[in-house]
DNA sequence: TACTTCTCCCTAAAGGCTTTAGGCAAAGGG
DNA sequence: CCCTTTGCCTAAAGCCTTTAGGGAGAAGTA
């Protein structure tokens, strides 16, 4: 039998283009290994199971996603930064909305940990540096950013604004407006 | 044979519990025929096929987050509709998690334009009635607050918050702040 | 080069979920 | 009381996952 050459990273790449192309919740080992041209059991010396593929994609797509951000916030600031990052995010779930679906998979608090989630949470509190928040707010901050941000990303992926009117471009650079303004009259804790 | 008394409504009923208790991607037509002691076969006069069944689950959870939703609204405006409107979802979300998830279930658009998903966006136009935002920004309006609602209930949820400090009530409570005061001073478009 | 060992992919098989086809018996109308 | 309808069943085929065990290249050693 010729040796097909696979891998972990070859298989959770194929893992990752099918998630792409048919959606994360159809990734299967029998079809990466239709893809590749091999036998499903063979799949099983390179990857522990089916939840270890699914849990590579995540970690795959946590890192593309992070890299790209990284890249997109070097060397900018304020309104510019947290639209850099804003656009990554959205521009990543259009080209590659298998992945970042997969970047939402649950991992186990160890692998979570290892993986590019915290330079997610780093990069989300880089932007923030940029608007000077009032001590002690700027986990609420960064909650409501991440949860604005991934929220409208994955409303408008999962269909949810295909039948209002506006086009989404238009309400996503309102959406940012609206966030940066609201970042920069970040309201004092209301007590009433 | 004794028969067993199937219907639609209870089988969806009983697939909506399982997605409580085992999260609705485990909602198999196998497990909900265990469930109500009959065979699997059986099912399939009462339900089309597995996609059926998690439709019929989406609609159940949308009709009844929409109830709820319309019962915490009433006679309120302002922050306190806001408010109101927030925690239904978010509670909703921490007492029936699968079908929170399964209210996300996309839906082809026919369904979707009969389910309550309507009433679900009449209901957030209706809040921003209580601020008076400028012509035209309704719909990125609706959009933000779904965005970031629905964001912040699904990473929460999801167990995206559960390794940073702060508790999530708190933040909860300064994200409708941040919210409220968004909406009352919502920025003109920017033309920078 | 020849032999050994290891690694990689294969076949086989068991178990679970989905879906369709066809049967029997309980419920309910005439 | 009969008979039609309806509801649940058995059987079977197809796909997916996972484990066990086998054969043939590839690689190391003499």
């Amino acid at each position: 039998m010729a040796r097909a050459g696979l891998s972990p990273e070859l298989l959770v790449r194929a893992g990752a283009d099918l998630a792409d192309e048919a959606g994360f919740e159809h990734v299967t080992l029998s079809e990466v290994a239709r893809r590749c041209g091999v036998k499903v059991a063979s799949l099983y010396s390179h990857l522990k199971n089916s939840h270890d593929l699914k849990t590579r994609i995540a970690l795959l797509a946590l890192e593309e996603l992070a890299d790209r951000a990284a890249d997109a916030l070097a060397g900018r600031s304020g309104k510019e930064a947290l639209t850099a990052l804003a656009d990554t995010y959205r521009d990543y779930a259009r080209v590659h909305p298998g992945r970042y679906t997969a970047a939402r998979f649950r991992l186990d608090p160890a692998t979570a940990a290892d993986s590019a989630g915290p330079r997610h949470a780093r990069m989300t509190r880089a932007v923030l540096r940029g608007y000077d928040l009032p001590e002690g707010e700027e986990t609420a901050a960064v909650r409501l950013l991440g949860a604005a941000l991934h929220g409208y990303v994955s409303l408008e992926a999962g269909g949810g604004f295909d039948h209002s009117a506006p086009d989404t471009q238009a309400t996503w650079e309102r959406t940012l407006d609206a966030l940066d303004s609201l970042l920069r009259n970040w309201p004092a804790p209301d007590h009433t």
